[in-house]
RNA sequence: CGGGAUGUAGCGCAGCUUGGUAGCGCACUUCGUUCGGGACGAAGGGGCCGCAGGUUCGAAUCCUGUCAUCCCGACCA
């Protein structure tokens, strides 16, 4: 292609819109324009980086036996009511777009294809005899999302690749699942990406195991927690770990474990209390008041307690009510702290923030409107485990000091609720310790099981002649996302620096000065030939200072460079790697072979090294 | 949705405090010189000043409303 030809419209300055250097590198090197907020146009460049992903994506895919399919964008409503997501999909903070059509009939735009996918498969897989099947397509994916941002690293349209397994067993979705992450660990390589694998949260799609592959990069919107050995890494959502040892309470339990009144007046905070009476942070149990409301409109007050010293992870709490409450009360559409304010609004007005203990009666509840009149009571197991501690008294100003569970109040549950921290101990090994980097997520990988099939009454007959639910699993890359990540792994001051895997063409052809026949002569020549080689290339051909060229090509970031310019008579060019900057005069006839030879190993992306 | 900011030419910005009919750099067009790291000179083209009301003889500028976009939090590939 002949740059003069391209449509090449590259930007000096940076955008003001963007934030972060890939956001940045793909709107001022011509790849991306914004349509709308979360929408873009792939310009013709990006376009061909897109396909090059998608490419390298269906050849292990279809390696695996996976089959390529391309299914509908619209979706009836009633494929989303019957498994259970149209409310929460829409409602609230629901991230799929839907509309009624002129007969008033509601669809929804996919956000997702799990429900189509298991309805057909629900009606062309009968019999065992047809399992596994693991199909796949490539396709764009719409999203309300709550906030856009980032370029395509969170469009409300973008492009991802889907899978969707189904098999007679578990153990068949288990073998499924390891032969996509193998796939997953091969595209990205492939791709020329470093990536790692990292256990993950479920999120709202459900299911059992599930594990990200993250994108390591500075701007990633993950925290990942991972062991200095290698054997452990997690999304900070999922993360566990050993919580630090608790700094046992000088004078144990205290009147027979009901605790011993203290006046704590404006100590209302963890380390306010610490600091004005000799406690460390370990020694109190706090109490979080939150809200969860569900799908039938319920709202459920929660009481949740953790050891001072911890904080909250949300992810594993809201998982832990819809596990209590999910079968009764249907989605948690939300989970936020109970303020004051909304306490109040429901009647309620004398709850002692910042004094709250864990034997906070039920009673405390009796004004409430609309809110059920009962705590869902949860505790972390490093607040349970705690012999004597301090807790709020439920009055302004007071705690107690040297409270036991069982005599105070019945213990509540212990779960795993808290945050884990870089720096905490590995639950493998406890001399290992987290450390934290960051990552933005391409890929994710989830063993869905029974949950849709049997919603949807997608059913097979047994060998033994019975009908069970489909086991299935999902399997996801956004590939417009990986574009981007791709670019914030490879850059530097000049521009982007493309693996040669997924660049747009693998060279670029410029003649310094075009207006001296030999050297134009020349540079048409090598363009023809690496053409005619089968390489991806790209011909500068503009009437444009070298200077302008040299920057135009370190900003769309081509992998190779061949400069024809004042050797040009001589017979000599020059060929500049794009990531490095090496540079090296050559003899024309060197070129094709040296570069061919390079090309043939990149192509290969990390899989090669 | 809560908090913060910004809307002026394709892009980046000034002008707004103190109202008087719109400017700078880049990009674009033409000509000349230049020609291996975003050249120089000359001459040009391009703007419903986000939108709608209001105040005023007069509004980019002041007031009200509204829309859009971006940033920080909750969601996700």
């Amino acid at each position: 292609m002949r740059v003069s030809r391209l449509m090449l419209v590259t930007l000096r300055d940076d955008p003001a819109e963007a934030e972060i250097p890939s956001h940045k590198l793909l709107l001022r090197a011509g790849y991306i324009r914004r349509v709308g907020s979360g929408i873009y146009a792939y310009l013709p460049l990006l376009w061909r980086v897109l396909q090059k992903i998608s490419a390298i994506v269906r050849e292990e895919l279809n390696g695996t036996g996976a089959l390529e399919t391309l299914l509908p964008q619209l979706q009836p409503a009633e494929l989303w009511q019957r498994s259970g997501r149209w409310a929460g999909y829409t409602a609230g903070e629901g991230i799929m777009f839907h509309l009624e059509d002129r007969q008033g009939r509601e669809l929804g735009l996919g956000p997702t294809h799990e429900e189509v996918i298991t309805a057909l498969a629900g009606e062309l897989l009968r019999s065992y005899r047809q399992l596994p099947v693991n199909l796949y397509q490539i396709q764009t994916k719409f999203r309300d999302e709550i906030r856009p941002r980032f370029g395509l690293m969170r469009g409300r349209e973008f492009i991802m690749k889907d899978a969707y397994s189904f098999h007679a067993d578990e153990a068949c979705l288990r073998r499924t699942y390891g032969a996509m992450d193998q796939a997953y660990r091969r595209i990205f390589s492939r791709c020329g990406l470093r990536a790692v694998a990292v256990e993950a949260d479920s999120g709202a799609i459900g299911g059992s195991a599930s594990q990200e592959f993250m994108v390591t990069a500075d701007a990633g919107e993950d925290l990942i927690l991972a062991s200095a050995d290698g054997s452990y890494a997690a999304n900070q959502e999922r993360a566990v770990s050993l919580a630090p040892e608790a700094v046992p309470l000088a004078s144990g339990p205290r009147q027979g474990g009901a605790g011993e009144p203290l006046d704590t007046p404006g100590a209302s905070s963890i380390e306010q209390l610490g600091q004005a009476h000799g406690l460390d942070p370990t020694q109190v149990v706090k109490v979080l008041l939150l809200l969860a409301r569900f799908e039938d409109g319920c709202q459920q007050p929660l009481l949740v307690c953790l050891r001072g010293d911890q904080q909250l992870n949300e992810v594993k709490l809201a998982n832990a009510v819809s596990a209590r409450c999910g079968e009764a009360h249907g989605t948690l559409l939300e989970l936020g702290p109970l303020s004051p304010e909304a306490a109040s609004r429901e009647g309620i007005t004398d709850l002692p923030f910042g004094y709250l203990g864990p034997q906070l009666p039920d009673t405390a509840l009796a004004a409430a409107r609309s809110w059920q009149p009962r705590f869902l009571r949860l505790a972390d197991a490093t607040a349970t485990a705690l012999g004597a501690f301090v807790c709020g008294a439920n009055a302004t100003g007071r705690h107690l000091v040297g409270a036991s569970w069982g005599a105070l109040c019945p213990a509540p549950e212990a779960l795993d609720l808290r945050a884990a921290q870089p720096g905490d101990r590995c639950l493998h090994d406890a001399a290992q310790v987290l450390e934290a980097s960051r990552g933005i997520e391409v890929g994710h990988i989830f063993q869905l099981g029974r949950k849709y099939s049997a919603a949807l009454e997608a059913t097979f007959t047994t060998e033994a002649g019975q009908e069970e639910p489909l086991w299935m699993g999902c399997y996801g890359i956004g590939v417009s996302r990986l574009a981007q990540a791709a670019v914030e792994q490879h850059h530097d001051a000049n521009g982007i620096c493309w693996p040669t895997a997924i660049a747009p063409y693998e060279v670029i052809v410029v003649v310094a000065n075009a207006a001296e026949p030999a050297q134009l002569q020349l540079a048409e020549r090598l363009y023809g030939e690496l053409q005619a080689a089968g390489v991806d290339v790209l011909f500068d051909d503009r009437a444009e200072r070298a200077g302008v060229k040299f920057k135009d090509a370190d900003l769309l970031g081509i992998p190779w460079r061949v400069v024809v310019g004042r050797g040009a008579a001589e017979g000599q060019v020059e060929l500049v790697q794009r990531a490095g900057g090496e540079r090296q005069d050559l003899a024309v006839a060197d070129l094709q072979p040296l570069l061919l030879e390079r090309l043939a190993r990149e192509r290969q992306g990390l899989l090669a090294a």
